[in-house]
DNA sequence: GAGATTCTGTGTGCCCGCGGGCAGACCCCC
DNA sequence: GGGGGTCTGCCCGCGGGCACACAGAATCTC
């Protein structure tokens, strides 16, 4: 059970599997990969901004330092899906390494962040000579799949309230911090953000949120989420 | 446009972006890894036998060699949801990769097949020796990961008929052979399997499916569609 | 080739969840 | 610190799509 803060960082968390914990040729790896990114100046973006959207056509991996940045589908209609919120530590953009040229996400900034910026070919550059690197992206593309996996599951087999109890879950264990209180998201959220990560109407994201709140399970004020009973959330979302 | 038979094999297709088309280097990676696959004996599995199902522990990945292998979501409820049909040349079972012990999709073979199997272990020690392979399978994960995402917008934002006619759309890219009528699925599918794909009731998969007939867009005899107007099924499926 | 099984066609009731419409509360920024 | 804009709460009508229920047709099996 997470309590404090824990950022499932694809390039510094564990290895998987036989890999094992990350030797010292792997923790070389990463400081390379941290080196390649950090070579440029970070950029400072604000909440809002976006770094890229549908449509566009840029070439670039990004690396977030600091502050949490979300991926989201757009429909014409003007619906939203967002996949996922990412933070300190995270890659994303990684789609240009397989040869997409167009983006089809929208990369938005939800909180204050600075960001380091990648062209694919410096990065494609290094993998060929440390192709060992692949490893890493390989992993980053498979964690990536698993997620949306996860949440294909969820919008086909679950209702409103249930897969608004896993994403909670999701947010705390990505993002939570410990409070007196319970554990914390540890940035400020919207109804309506929260129903994009569920793809719900906001509506019906709130009146869930209140029944969550009325049975003692969470509290929440304006912009702020504060789960009291973890293990009731968990049940609640169907484990 | 598709006419005659493409799989879009995860390994047999071009590479892309600066890639650009297989060089004589990615050829012979091609090779070593059709090598690894093929030193088994490939196994012969019948219509409905199933290679792996939700919870399993096994530590293998497999290459079609021939036939059709559905890779499924379950629910506990027994509702089912299909990712993808794949075919000839086809690799699957990735996720074991990045250390998934438990499978958490069905595969089932759809049509007589042949499958190639080898444990993971033996692919990662050819993943040290030859590290360039690992570019390969950042491809196979990230082809997946497209092929996903596109399933979960079409999920949250298309109505059925759509989605319908999206998923023959992708059935005759993958599977289509011409005809004298036009294209047709190349392998014997139901419409409760067609319903899995894309996430509906058969019995709205039907009605669904019998409009399209009605309109001239296709036609259809039990257990096989044939397109007969590509163009107006791509109109169908809001393109 | 006859019976069993599976697949297809169609109709109906029902319910979840969307979307519109407001009112009121809270924030944030100037 | 006051006003405008955003966010939250709630109501309610409507509709897409699911579940159930059969009936008939095609296919498979022995």
């Amino acid at each position: 059970m997470s309590t404090t803060k824990m950022n499932r960082s694809y390039l510094y968390g564990s290895f998987p599997g036989s890999f094992g914990n990350p030797t010292a040729e792997e923790k070389r790896l990463i400081r390379e990969l941290k080196r390649l990114f950090a070579r440029r100046q970070g950029r400072r973006y604000h909440k809002g901004d976006v770094i890229y959207q549908p449509g566009d056509i840029d070439d670039s991996l990004y690396y977030i330092h600091s502050g949490k940045v979300k991926l989201a589908y757009l429909d014409e209609s003007g619906r939203k899906l967002t996949l996922t919120i990412l933070g300190e530590g995270e890659i994303f953009g990684e789609m240009v390494l397989i040869g997409r040229k167009e983006r089809d996400l929208l990369a938005q900034v939800l909180q204050d962040a600075v960001i380091y910026e990648i062209e694919r070919s410096r990065f494609l550059e290094l993998l060929r000579e440390k192709p060992e690197l692949a490893l890493e992206v390989m992993e980053l593309f498979g964690r990536r799949t698993q997620e949306i996996e996860r949440k294909l599951e969820d919008l086909v087999f679950k209702d409103i309230p249930t897969r608004l109890s896993r994403q909670i879950l999701k947010l705390i264990e990505e993002h939570g911090v410990e409070t007196r209180e319970g554990v914390q998201i540890d940035f400020k959220i919207t109804h309506k953000e929260l129903a994009d990560l569920i793809g719900s109407a906001r509506e019906n994201t709130t009146s869930a949120l209140n029944r969550l709140a009325k049975e003692g399970i969470l509290d929440k004020k304006r912009y702020r989420i504060i789960v009291k009973d973890e293990e009731r959330l968990k049940e609640k979302s169907g484990i």
